[in-house]
DNA sequence: ATCGTAGAATCGTTCAACAATCCTACAAGT
DNA sequence: ACTTGTAGGATTGTTGAACGATTCTACGAT
């Protein structure tokens, strides 16, 4: 069953601005295309070979994502985000990842298992001095954490929201050291959840965002 | 210079796509296009005297906003929200709101009176027996907990959310009376907030919505 | 150095066309 | 009666070209 539901999930995943999005989006993501960039229709179009009509529908599902952003009758850019972007993005996350946390108790234990994997993860890797996918693992704790509300709109929507940091991580120019960071974080907040302090989780949860939020800002303000 | 950050916002406001999408979007979520409608590109587009390019980027808007639900090689449809949807939906305001109200005392007062007022006058129109206004009070309510946490991307995605219940309720056939039954709800949760008991009335707000879930899911699948 | 303007480049929108896909209806077989 | 197969029509997916509208660039005037 599970198989056949995929097979249709494939099958439905046709649409050339689809395919033409995704590629723009990992190119983005990966910093070929860096925050600021015009993307020209005709120069995109051409050397992806798609027509214009059909490059403007990748841009409209890019620009929902946040990954691009569109100015009237001068084109569309990669988004560079601001101070202000950042403090929004914060804020958001404080609400939405501290709602989902106080539920820890209320949720199935595969769910609460996605948040505890990450960093278990992460721990072992960085005992071993491989700090090689620090990045991923802290974004997949965070996953957990929104997951824990059971929600497909809230966790697409997070996914958004951390794109959209990621991009902001690259304009301030410290992906990794930022991430490698606040690994301690993370474990201290899952020895609360073990421990069933649940509340004390919520608000360390607070505090990296506070301190998170303060040092991405400062980077991009200083720029 | 709100004045002249208005005039901009309105210029900007151009784009063809743009103002036929709002059209849409307020058709559909008056009832004249009922949940489950195809709306054909022929049809639609000779109707309003756009182009197929420029209405197909119309959809990709409101899809975004999930109004419309797209198809591929079948076409575009007025959503007609599930009752999984709505666990969906009340899954998401949980996290987001009750995540929201949590900051309560960090908040400015303006913010305080967003969610306040709402409440206040619906209150005031109800000892006058006028009900008209109802279902928009108890959305400006909700909205100002939205408000709370201070992020445009929240609320932006927040009103998402409750357009898409709005056509939940009308699938539902239960517009005026559902949001009618809950103001003494929200009347206890506003009363809590003035006691300086922050905790209960998150606690309150979580009851709320599991009260309401429960009443739209049952409407739902009944049919 | 600032301002204004002509020209080039690019975007916004429309139109027409064709391939790919879906829907409908009807015929054939069990 | 029920499924299966198959044509035909209708609709969507995508392309290419065209033209007015807007923005950008560079050059010259004050």
């Amino acid at each position: 069953m599970s198989t056949l539901a995929q097979g249709k999930a494939d099958l439905e995943r046709a649409s050339t601005a689809q395919k033409v999005a995704d590629m723009l989006r990992e190119r983005v993501l990966d910093g070929e295309l860096e925050p600021g960039l015009r993307l020209s229709e005709e120069a995109i179009g051409g050397a992806l070979g798609v027509s214009r009509n059909t490059l403007r529908e990748a841009f409209r599902l890019l620009t929902r994502d946040r990954i691009l952003v569109h100015e009237h009758s001068r084109g569309v850019f990669v988004r560079r985000p601001t101070s202000d972007d950042v403090r929004d993005l914060y804020a958001a996350r404080r609400a939405i990842e501290c709602g989902a946390l106080r539920l820890w108790n209320d949720v199935t234990e595969a769910r609460r298992e996605a948040v505890r994997a990450p960093v278990r993860q992460a721990v072992a890797r960085a005992e071993k001095n491989d700090f090689s996918k620090t990045g991923t693992a802290n974004i997949q704790f965070h996953r957990g954490i929104v997951g824990l509300a059971g929600s497909a709109r809230l966790s697409d929507e997070s996914d958004r929201l951390f794109a959209e940091l990621m991009l902001a991580f690259r304009v301030a120019r410290e992906m990794d050291a930022f991430h490698q960071t606040y690994l301690p974080w993370n474990r201290r907040i899952v020895e609360l959840l073990n421990n069933g302090t649940v509340e004390q989780a919520v608000l360390q949860l607070d505090e990296y965002f506070d301190a998170a939020e303060r040092d991405l800002a400062s980077r991009l303000s200083a720029d």
